[in-house]
RNA sequence: GUGGGUGUAGCCCAGAGGACUAAGGCGUCAGGUUGUGGCCCUGAAGAUCGAGGGUUCAAAUCCCUCCACCCACCCCA
């Protein structure tokens, strides 16, 4: 028997409602914004990753799906919705159009992980890039979607991580410094941030082992070593947070696992933390277009991922909407009612009424047990009598009322 | 990639000191007299007991190998 792959799902039909539900929200909010939808390739030249989420991560050295094409090509499924949106920036002449370019998307990843609890090998993220501005309000302003979004959604439970790693210009003296302090505790470091002290020192700050919490928790700080530029941002930034009422908590150990990030960086959690407990996370990475062959354009966005903030919303027992059942069942008996039925049926559709009927020639009893099981209003029931008058018996399911009706009249008594 | 746990009908699960024709609940379907749902009653369908191999007269139950899922690490959304 067949399965869905490793690390994938099917979202049945009982999934769907919350589906529909952030779904809403993300039209919604965007809109509020002034967002545009994106829709990009599933996959890309492998290049393109590679380049922009950078060689040495994880995401690019381990976990993308990766293979040549019949013209030799190597192309990757996406493994995250930043660096497409960039290239079609870049590729539409996007800088051309009023600054800021507010795109957002939902689209599926995928990452070769071994799968647990809220990770998959597919999942899907619905994210917003906002190109060609620099101003910390726009920072602010982004930050203040994606809360506002949780927020709409229902989601109590959450904390807004925030921090800002610097620029081009400071953070190569900052790593200096981070690892300069490192080296002095090497021995005590475990296994992993030995390597990371050489390989990817931000990453140091990150680490959940004991041993290293200590180390890391006294560890020079990036917020300290700002340029004037950055600190200034920084420092703007939160102002207008504060102003816009959005309660983050400075983290000096956030970091991320991408490369393209440059001053502002940020995550949300469940106040509850698992362990893959990241429900979003983003942040401002200005080198990146420049970086895939645009001109300097300062931009940032977030990536959050459906799954994990569905799985928040069942553990936080938000109400969501439930999709209503059609208006009503038809139920008949016999071949000549059959007729009757289908084209009742043809006609209220028509009409924008939400009609089912069994088919085969089931007993009346088997039909009005669907017609409950389904929770429709009412039940059309149409047999031989009411095929020899022309009409058809209208019945209530609430109240177990009914009574009979022409058949060209059934439409204004349903409305 | 590493470590631990689990794997019985569509779903939840009993059975695990070898003998099962594998039990129950939910759900599905059909009936409970002639054309009427929800409750109730009755019945039926549905399981090569994750897959493959081995031990044995006999294995869902013991052994091995795979696979999948779950949990943790790594990393992330």
């Amino acid at each position: 028997m067949y399965q869905a792959p490793r690390g994938t799902t099917d979202i049945l039909p009982e999934e769907q409602p919350y589906w529909r539900f952030v779904e809403s929200v993300i039209a919604e909010v965007t809109r509020l914004y002034g967002y545009q939808r994106i829709d990009s390739p599933t996959f890309e030249e492998t290049g393109l990753f590679t380049r922009s989420v950078g060689e040495g991560t994880d995401l690019v050295d381990k976990e993308m799906y990766t293979f040549d094409d019949k013209g030799g090509k190597s192309m990757t499924l996406r493994p995250e919705g930043t660096a497409s949106v960039c290239r079609a920036y870049i590729q539409h002449g996007m800088a051309n159009l009023p600054q800021p370019v507010k795109l957002y998307y939902i689209t599926p990843v995928f990452r070769y992980e071994r799968p647990q609890a809220g990770r998959f090998r597919q999942h899907h993220q619905f994210g917003c890039e906002c190109f060609g501005e620099d101003d910390p309000a726009i920072d602010a302003e982004v930050i203040d979607l994606a809360w506002r979004f949780y927020k709409t959604l229902g989601l109590k439970n959450i904390n807004l991580n925030l921090n800002s790693i610097g620029c081009k210009e400071c953070r190569p003296a900052y790593l200096k410094i981070l690892q300069d302090y490192y080296r002095q505790h090497i021995n005590n470091l475990c296994a992993d941030c030995k390597t990371r002290l050489e390989k990817n020192p931000l990453r140091l700050l990150d680490c959940k082992q004991e041993s290293c919490q200590h180390i890391a928790d006294k560890a020079p700080r990036s917020v300290d070593a700002l340029c004037p530029a950055c600190a200034g941002h920084f420092d703007k930034l939160q102002k207008y947070l504060k102003a816009l009422d959005i309660p983050y908590i400075i983290n000096n150990r956030l970091v991320r696992g991408l490369d393209y990030y440059t001053r502002t960086i940020f995550e949300v959690q469940p106040e509850e933390e698992g362990s893959q407990s990241a429900l979003g996370g983003g942040g401002r990475y200005d080198g990146l277009i420049e970086q895939l062959g645009g001109k300097p354009t300062p931009a940032l966005g977030f990536g959050l991922g459906i799954e994990r903030i569905i799985l928040n919303i069942k553990k936080e027992n938000v109400k969501i909407p439930t999709p209503s059942p059609p208006a009503a069942f038809i139920a008949y008996l016999g071949d000549a009612a059959q007729v009757n039925a289908l084209k009742l049926a043809a006609d209220l559709r028509q009409a924008g009424i939400g009609v089912v009927s069994a088919g085969g020639a089931k007993s009346l009893k088997a039909q009005l047990r669907q017609a409950n099981t389904l929770g429709v209003c009412y039940t059309i029931i149409i047999g031989e009598d009411e095929v020899k008058a022309g009409t058809a018996t209208l019945r209530n399911m609430s109240d177990a009322t009914q009574k009979t009706v022409a058949l060209n009249e059934v439409l204004s008594h349903l409305k």
